[in-house]
Formats: structure tokens, sequence, C-alpha cells
DNA sequence: CGCCGATTTGACGCCCCTCAACGGTCGTGG
DNA sequence: CCACGACCGTTGAGGGGCGTCAAATCGGCG
């Protein structure tokens, strides 16, 4: 009755790479805390430097090729995730296609905020990733022993709530280049919280991807690109990466 | 360059409403946890009866006449609420008018799951309601003291995040259509979790509220429900009453 | 009864989706 | 080395759905 989803929808069906058919997860043995580029971003950062064994005790490292998929959508929910490399993607399917991209996760970040007990979400990775995984059971204990980890996990999952409702009125009120220049620039910032460079930002995602996260197609997503850079607020070569010419212009439009 | 808005958009500009001008938040005492109808569905469960008294201690009570506002987009973040009766929506506005509905808020539901300083959005009393107010540094010493306290606020976050996470794809890839029967059901669920009856929905706010709140204009979301009504997914004489007479074909459109 | 707001319905137009084709890059294999 | 295919991104042409504008109906309240 409604909106009518293009045949096979877009990106690939989980497992079809390029030539070596995307290798799957592997399980490693945690590195350590000690030097993990994570940390002072991750809420593992809630536990003091000299406790960081009690972390390490419980944790395992999983190390994620482009195009694997960590989880699926369905599957019993028995990890947390902080992720330590990469770019995952947060997927959701209709039955009849249609796809979601509820957001993309990047280091730092925090998998496993969700009340179900099962995933409402595919993740999978946009670049290579490595995680650091966490039993669900060994973080509810960790909690208990450490109660700024666990003030530390309501904060992030705010914040996340934050940002989502953000995305809220992005997908009900915004036009495409809004949308696309809400989530440049958001991604933008969060690339310099990781040490990026300011007014640049690196896209490891596809046009699908972003499509499929803006609520817009393909072809869209493309033309507000070449309409960004056509009115001077952004400029590039590689479709890749993208210089942020005129931020204010782009957060205006974004409503921010 | 993109989408265009409405002149003055829709609904109310805070305080404008029927002849009485819709009065003002009102403070009173607190009546007691014990005999409160919100208590079983909210966070306040994780504190102990026996313990009551801590937060009642540092809980004041707030009316709220319809129309009024508990806060405004922009306001700094004082206190936190827990609703006892009564419903109240969740609005962002744009510089250029746009508007929308981020969620409905209901007895049980609790306002504060944020990181942000200042509110993010507009907080209107959709029907009378009456909120228990905590002072945000109270509940912090009270997460303190009760540890299960922070655990449940937690938990309530995530379900919250869920929750959005879920209205994410229906702005993005859902119809009308699908995006309005979701809506009903969601509604009929939470109705139903506080004693309403099954395969009803009351809707104590406005076409207005529905449109904003699902990135739709009143006059398509009008065009929906008697779209629903003819294909017998649902009936209503009143239009603020809906009969949901095929749940299971409502939940399909849905996604769910 | 008259006014006002809420809801519904109709006519029309524009924006975005659909369908299609093209160019560029990369990896493979002849 | 170059031909070839696969994938990605871009651009153009055309149609449909939802927004826009307009008007009618209904109900509540003064």
């Amino acid at each position: 009755m409604d909106t009518r989803p293009r045949p096979p929808s877009s990106a690939e069906p989980t497992g079809s790479a390029r030539h070596a058919a995307a290798g799957s997860p592997k399980r490693a043995q945690h590195g350590g805390c000690e030097g993990c580029l994570a940390r002072p971003l991750a809420i593992c950062a809630s536990i003091p430097a000299a406790e960081t064994h009690a972390l390490e005790a419980v944790a395992g490292e999983v190390l994620l090729p482009v195009g694997a998929t960590l989880a699926s959508q369905g599957d019993p929910r028995r990890e947390v995730y902080t992720i330590t490399r990469g770019m995952l993607r947060r997927v959701r399917l209709l039955p009849d296609g249609r796809r979601l991209v509820a957001g993309f996760l990047m280091v730092g970040d925090f998998i496993g905020f969700s009340g179900a007990p099962h995933y409402r979400h595919t993740l999978e990775a946009v670049t290579d990733c490595v995680l650091c995984a966490f039993p669900l059971q060994s973080m509810r204990s960790l909690c208990q022993r450490y109660p700024d980890l666990e003030s530390g996990m309501l904060a992030q999952a705010c914040s996340e709530l934050d940002a989502t409702r953000g995305s809220l009125m992005m997908l009900a009120r915004l036009g495409p280049g809004e949308r696309l220049a809400g989530f440049l620039v958001e991604l933008g910032e969060r690339q310099q919280q990781r040490g990026g460079a300011a007014h640049h930002v690196d896209l490891p995602m596809t046009r699908a991807d972003i499509a499929d996260h803006l609520g817009l197609t393909i072809e869209t997503v493309s033309r507000s690109f070449t309409k960004l850079r056509q009115s001077g607020a952004i400029a590039f070569e590689d479709p890749r990466r993208i210089d942020l010419v005129d931020v204010a212009a782009l957060r205006s439009a974004a409503g921010l």
C-alpha cells in the first residue's frame, strides 16, 4: 500500500565480498589496556588505570575483516564490545529488503546498549576492525564492583540517546542536502575527537551505506554531494575524502 | 536549497490555548510513593518499598495543565521527572518553524536521560499532567546510595534507546500508512501496559502532533487513517479513539 | 446562533524515487 | 601489457507519491 522497495536492495548479502569472500571474525588474546588507543574515549576509562587488570581478565579480542559480520539481527546477545580499531555499521533489514543503517560505530564506541535479549541489528565491519569483547555476565559483575563503570555506561547511553534523537529530526524533517550536511559535520566532529584533521572527513562507507543511513537513495545522495559542492560548502576529488569548506553553512543547513 | 517549510508551522506557539491561555506549571508537595500508580512502571521501583522515604524527601510534585510547557529547548537542566499522570510530548523546533515530536511520554516514563546540560527539546503537556520532580543533584546522590537505582536507570535508558532506534527505521524507510500502523500498535501496547483495553487506542494528541511525530503532514496522516480504515485494519467514529481491528496486519505493515 | 479549531477530502505541483546509461578504478587473467 | 568484469559513483529522463493550497464538515463553546 505504501512505499515500494527496490527488488534486492543495495549492499552485499553478508558474505559475498570481492574475491576472498569476506573473512569471518577471529578470536585472539586481549592485548592489554595500557596502550589501548580507544581507552580514553571508551567507557573503560571509568575504571582506574590501576585496576585495568580486572577488565583484561574477562576481555577477549575480536578481529573483524572488512565486510564480516560481528552479530546478526536475531542472534542472542552474549557479549558487549568496545571498538579498538576500525568502523562498523549497525544495520536493520526489513523482510522485503528495505535497509536502514542505524548508525556508524567508531573507535571508543560501545556496543551493547540494549534491553533486548536478542540483537535488533546486524553489525558489519565497514573497515577492518578490532574489538574488545566482554561477556555480558562479566560486565554485570564489573558494574557491581566498580559503580563508576555503571555511571559511565549510563552517561554514555544518555549521549547515544541524545545523538539518536538528533537523527530523528534529521530523518523526519530535513531535506536530502540538509541531511547530508548534518551527516558530514557530525562524522567530521567524531573523527576530529579521534585525531582526524579538522575540516576533513573520511568516508570509509559506500554511498549505499550513506543513503540507507539518511533514508535516501544512492542517486539522491550523489546528487546532494554535487549540489553541496556546487554551492561551495564542500569540495572533493576523491569521493571518499571530503573537504568541509564552509562548516558554518553546513551546520546551519542541518539545523545545528 | 531543500525542503521548504510551511510558513508558521502547525501547532500552538506555546501559550495560546483555547481561551484560558494554557496555565503554567504549579508546584505542590509530594503525595507519597505508597499509592503512586506510576511506581510499578517507573524507575522508582528500583528502590525498595521500605526506603521510599529517601525518594519522598527530595521529590516535589508538579501540576501541569494541558498545553503548559514543563521545560523549553535551551533551558538549563536542573531536575529530572517521573510522570505520574497524563501525557507529554517531546518537541524540537527548527529556526524556520519545522517541528518534530520526538516522542510521547506516558505514566511511569522518566524524563531526564540526556548528557546535555541544557534541554534539547521542549516538553509540553498533551493532557493535564502530574509529575514527580527530583533535583539532578539529589538524583545523583540517590544513585550512589542505591546502586540498584542506577542499574534501573541504565536499563530504562537502554529500552528507550531500543525504542528510538525503532523510530529511525520508521522514519527512514516506511511509507505513511506503515508509519501510522506502527505508531498505533506501539501506543496501544503502552496503553495496555498501563491498564488500557486491548485493541483500543486513545489519541489525546492532535493530528498535527502525530504528523510531526511521523515526519508527515496533517493531511497525509488523515488520508492514511482513512486508508487504514477502508482496508479494515482499524475502525473509528471518534477520530481520537481508534479500534485496532486487525493488529496482525498493522504489525506486519510496520515491520514488527 | 456564530466563531473557532480539528479533521477530512479534493486538486495540483514538485521533489525524490525509479530506471537507465556512462565513466572510473581495481583486480584478474589472457 | 591490455582486455575484461565487477563494483562504485555520477548524471539524465520520467513518473508517482506526498506536500501544498483550498474548501467543506463537524463539534464545542460562548
